[in-house]
DNA sequence: ACCAATTGCTGAGGTTACCTCAAGATGAGG
DNA sequence: CCTCATCTTGAGGTAACCTCAGCAATTGGT
């Protein structure tokens, strides 16, 4: 058989291509942070933790682009896990402050370190300029 | 205050980017087919049967690049709402054949005339050649 | 100082779009 | 026939969101 083993679908609107590339991109994220029991949104939210120290709530939501009842959930689990923790705003008491730990620090490195950073290595397959494109390109998209 | 009103983030690894754009590319697309109550993989679903006639469930999964289990499921609620149909496959009774309706037809052209593609839009605010440099790009990342 | 409106978080409950695993029916080859 | 492979689907799960409503604390008048 095998008489078409092309692409799977020339379906390609540029639509379908990106969120079929997406899909792959995750696939390839969730499969390496599986090692360190960390979803990729948790991963993310652990970047963002640790470049910005001990942020609200609500900044994190910001910066994660999500709803704050969002990240509420992502910080239950990476709390659950020891990795951040919470600790009220002392500024408003309505607020909660969230910090890495010790120990997400060091999943967090772990996790940057070991394979390069997530799924990252699926854009080594783009020469140099390509990536540039790339980039220039998404942050024109994403307004 | 309004002290840093740019870009929520620029953590940008391109992995970041690429999914932060194809989340907001899911937000418009389900908005924009709200209207004929359709979700996206619902729409793209109907686009490869409407384009390949009638196929297999375990051929559709394959153009969508998903799991045979979740080709059913979108044939569920596709069928649910009348617009494509099983039928038994004459040459193999273990398979199944799924053909668009008139009324899937019909919606599915609406959906496309309507809106310009999904949220094809989106890409609009790119020049012609960045389109053309991202739809190569992506054909790269697709394997 | 006091009340209203606002802000910040979270419980409850939903949705989309997937997935795996195993079972039931059928087909193909020896 | 019998075994093995293939096709679909029931059962059950997950990630990553969302909205809506409620409670607590703060802020902005008056």
């Amino acid at each position: 058989m095998i008489e078409d083993q092309r692409s799977p679908d020339r379906d390609d609107t540029l639509a379908e291509a990106f969120r079929s590339v997406a899909h792959q991109l995750r696939r390839i994220s969730v499969e390496s942070l599986a090692h360190w029991e960390v979803s990729p949104s948790q991963s993310r939210a652990l970047r963002t933790l640790t470049r910005h120290g001990s942020i609200r709530l609500s900044e994190l939501s910001e910066h994660l682009r999500i709803a704050p009842r969002s990240a509420t959930e992502v910080v239950d689990d990476l709390q659950a896990k020891g990795l951040v923790q919470r600790q009220p705003d002392p500024q408003d008491r309505r607020a909660t402050l969230v910090a890495v730990t010790e120990h997400g620090i060091e999943v967090g490195q772990a996790i940057r370190s070991a394979q390069g950073t997530e799924a990252e290595r699926l854009f080594d397959r783009l020469s140099a300029t390509d990536r540039a494109h790339l980039a220039r390109i998404l942050r024109k998209l994403r307004i």
